[in-house]
DNA sequence: TGTACATCAGTGAACGCGCGTTCACTGATGTAC
DNA sequence: TGTACATCAGTGAACGCGCGTTCACTGATGTAC
């Protein structure tokens, strides 16, 4: 049986339960609300209702939990992509699913910059390396991460013929420059204030640029 | 005749100079090679050899002076866009100048975020307002700030008829989405490390996507 | 079922740091007479 | 040309702040006997 004496802070046992989880989901709302600045040790243990170097029975530095939460939104906006493509309807190996799924992962990719800006600049906070590790902490549901959903994409579209096999080589690069840049202009850019019927009009645009451009 | 007494701080004369150039220029350097968050305040005045709060006397705060350095990023990425339009030869009146001065001006702002990436990221740190204000301290030589000098290349593309006019509307943000995004791949992103070539090139693909799809 | 003990998660107190900013000052400069 | 004076740019000293991080500790928990 559990000891019920209580403690300074409030907790019923000593021991906190699972003081990790409870750091990084700390941890997550700073970057929501504040970017990868507000990302601050001591504010996610006073939020824990933890001493300040209690945190470091869990991640050894500030760094570290700022890596972790930077995975955490890269695996969000992951998310954020899947559920756009998971309302695609029609034959997976059509062509113009194909198209319809380079255009989902773009829009899911917008969506959530614009919704959650803070956590898409922690995302995308220097230095970046989206790619080199793919780390399973940054993956949606499927396992693919954010980088590796556009890939799958655009692989898509070579196999349905759209885009021509020798086209392929860079493209992500390519289609994410272009939703990337206009996912910070909707973010925290001067493209966050418009109406969200303009944005959204906006965004498809780009994807028909690209789309045509590709 | 002046003073030649010699005071504490290594200074001839007991007033500066032109200590807001100074602090400015010492801000500058430290948003090159730091970014935005390396623009301190305390260490301008030190690279200015001056003590802490002098710089009260020219900026009413480190915001103030951050600004300020965001002003002058800007005008440099501007004088980016303009050397590189400077280049181009023919007739400024064919369709062939106004296609080749929209991809100056796209790689113009390629290259300078690329080789100034901290200045590259002060001038678009948050929060973001480019065009609202006309400010002439934003401005290249020719007195138009980066926005207005895509604007301009765009204007010459409808002029020449290349551009339908109908699609001129907010079609800055479609072309600087495009460039924006890969502007960051490069400087700061997973492309600041590949070849020259390679990156010269994805520019080059980029800028072709942005000419076809708009 | 009861007791001794090792483990290790969280405590308590403190550190040095550099920051932005405020205050009362001082002394070089330009100007009026 | 000389002197008195107002101006105000830079000084000197100090503030409170919150940060990340280190140290020696304590006491709840699970395990071996």
């Amino acid at each position: 049986m559990t000891s019920t004496k209580r403690n300074p802070t409030g907790r019923s046992t000593y021991r906190h339960g699972d003081l990790r989880r409870v750091l990084l989901d700390a941890g997550i709302a700073l970057a929501r609300e504040g970017g990868p600045d507000a990302v601050v040790l001591r504010e996610a243990t006073r939020q824990a209702g933890v001493v300040p170097n209690a945190a470091y029975r869990h991640f050894t530095s500030r760094q570290e939990l700022l890596q972790a939460v930077r995975a955490a939104a890269l695996s969000a906006l992951a998310i954020a992509m899947e559920a756009e493509h998971f309302k695609l309807r029609g034959d997976p190996h059509s062509p113009e699913f194909a198209r319809a799924s380079l255009r989902a992962v773009g829009t899911g990719y917008l969506r959530f910059a614009h919704t959650e800006p803070g956590l898409f600049r922690t995302a995308f906070s220097t230095p970046w390396t989206v790619q080199a590790d793919p780390d399973p902490a940054t993956a949606g549901h499927s396992g693919l991460n954010p980088f590796q959903l556009l890939g799958a994409a655009l692989d898509r579209l070579v196999n349905t013929g759209v885009l021509p096999s020798e086209r392929r080589f860079g493209a992500e690069y390519l289609a994410w420059s272009a939703v990337h840049g206009l996912a910070l202009l909707s973010s925290d850019g001067p493209l966050s204030s418009i109406l969200p019927v303009q944005r959204e009009a906006m965004a498809q645009r780009l994807l028909d640029m690209v789309e045509k451009g590709l």
